[in-house]
DNA sequence: TTGTAAGCGTTATCAT
DNA sequence: ATGATAACGCTTACAA
């Protein structure tokens, strides 16, 4: 391995230099550098990071732990930090941690020894647990928030609101909600706007896994529920409630409507194709890379680490409903749009 | 922050000794050892990777470069490395190239830099950038195959080869091919095997880009050719096809039958569900791991470095043809399968 | 502008 | 079994 002393040995210049050429370039004579630089070019130096990170305390990285990267919306998140991260020069330590709230704790931990500080992704972990990660180093939530850390999340309510807006005046009158995991802040936080539109009759159906077989099971207690429209808690589950309303010989959206959350790739690939609450999540990714390095902070502080007595800072992102042909109009075709909130 | 030395110093201990308690427990005595655990773990000891990692010569980290990391099959793999990655006490460094092959040469080199080894998948570069590869550090590929490099790749030919089988044994004789990108090496690939089965006449219907509007597009022309099944590059090239079939009120797979590539969970959410060609994704993440850990290595020998004269390692993972709705009967139905090659 | 030298926190060699 | 001590490769005061 070629080293730095190599360098500047060829280069007839001191490790010193050497190192503030290829750092700091402005701050070595234009003669110097070039040489420095041709040598270095010449044996071919690549730089030992491990000894930068030693000597400077900064490795260089930021972690990103989820719970499954195969899912779409974690896969978008890592896309976001990913292109905010080499934007900003820094790579990205990545660890799925399989749905398992245990694992997710060890391994936040241990991905925290070796970044300048972590982004997690909808901790599965209980709040408890959540406070004391804030002690590890500087930990970003993203879509899920918490008194103790900073994060960013979405504007569900707003997103719920406007889909049963849009229900409302097809002349949907009573709508049904096929819910997430008990557990997820996510669902609480959907369920937080429920009733949020008037003159609209909520049918909650309970509690469901955010699987696409999930949907498929709901289709019993839809169908009996009296409803005429479903707001489901993402996409999957839309998803597979369309595909089992269908195989049932019932129309969508022509006698029942549905409307997912999320909008992920396939809610385009279906048919109908799904109408749904659109949540940026590579933007969460690049804001909460954002957050946790501090760009456009106020003030010297750290994330994760707030200042005593400061609330963390908490970003929450904008969503927007996309109409598409999983909704048409409902029994009571004739009714105005309510004035927008 | 608190160092090793903090920790020996409060446990009455040489450095040295701390040390080995924690990373070499038995080869300490058992007093000396727990004294020293329970300082550290009552100081909150955390080791600091970086100078481990100068020590040691080792950081513990593999990198991992994709394309696009929400491209389903580039998730499976990430999950599949990631895995193997935990269970051999290495974390993942990750990054999306964004389907840019400049970015892809300049993105490997960064993360060589701080990685043991990279695992590169599918990429995008050329043959000749692809040599250059090798001695910025160990390398492995993942679906594509060099001279220079280990790589773990799939029987494509094999699938292929299922997937016309299983067509001609429903009675159809004309099949139509279209094909991915024109640089894609997996396309060159499946094309080596076009014409492995006696019999069929392949219409070849050129390249295209391998998303779900290429499928689309190729509506018309695969209309005009005369074939009665179609096979994808891509479940997604596929998936594209048969929904503009369907719009133009032609049936999967009564009128014509459809066969993809991959398997990607899309491709049993869309009715009718997609007859595909699987691909270990996963797996091949984790084989590539131990290929470029040198786990099952017969000797001494780096992976992206081979003994001079030795060929590089290549795996080729086998393939599965699933069977599910959009392939059906075709116009010569009375038709014996031939048997298995 | 450049060089000297002192770390950065661990591990590993060599004595003891 | 344990303790000095010297690396590991780089950065950064501090001097010159």
């Amino acid at each position: 391995m070629v080293t730095l002393r190599d360098v500047a040995r060829a280069a007839g210049v001191s490790p010193a230099t050497a190192s503030r050429a290829l750092g700091n370039p402005d701050v070595v004579a234009a003669g110097t550098r070039e040489r420095v630089l041709r040598t270095a070019r010449e044996l071919g130096y690549r730089a030992n990071q491990a000894a930068r990170a030693l000597a400077t305390g900064d490795s260089g990285m930021i972690g990103l732990v989820v719970p499954d990267i195969e899912s779409p919306f974690f896969a978008s998140i890592a896309k976001g930090v990913d292109a905010r991260a080499r934007e900003l020069g820094s790579s990205v330590l990545i660890a799925d941690t399989q749905e398992d709230a245990e694992l997710e704790a060890e391994v936040a931990g241990r991905v925290q020894e070796r970044v300048e500080g972590v982004i997690l992704c909808s901790p599965r972990m209980g709040t408890a647990d959540l406070g004391g990660l804030a002690d590890l180093g500087p930990t970003v939530l993203i879509n899920r928030e918490s008194s103790d850390l900073p994060s960013v999340s979405f504007e569900t309510p707003t997103g719920v609101r406007a889909a049963l807006a849009h229900l409302r005046s097809l002349g949907h009158r009573v709508i049904a909600y096929v819910g997430g995991p008990h557990s997820a802040w996510a669902d609480a936080e959907r369920r937080s706007a429920l009733h949020a539109v008037p003159g609209l009759r909520i049918v909650d159906l309970g509690h469901h896994r955010p699987v696409h077989d999930s949907g498929a099971a709901a289709v019993d207690t839809v169908m009996a529920c009296g409803a005429s429209a479903v707001l489901c808690y993402n996409d999957l589950v839309a998803v597979g409630l369309v595909r089992s309303l269908q195989s049932r010989g019932i129309r969508v959206p022509e006698d029942i409507s549905v409307v997912g959350f999320d909008d992920i790739a396939l809610a385009t690939l279906t048919a109908p194709a799904l109408t749904t609450v659109r949540l940026p999540w590579a933007a969460a990714g690049r804001v909460a890379v954002d957050l946790l390095l501090g760009a456009g902070e106020d003030a010297g502080e750290d994330a994760g680490e707030p200042a005593a007595g400061r609330a963390p800072r908490r970003v929450r992102l904008g969503v927007e409903l996309v109409v598409r042909e999983s909704t048409g109009v409902g029994p009571e075709r004739a009714v105005p749009p309510l004035p927008e909130a």
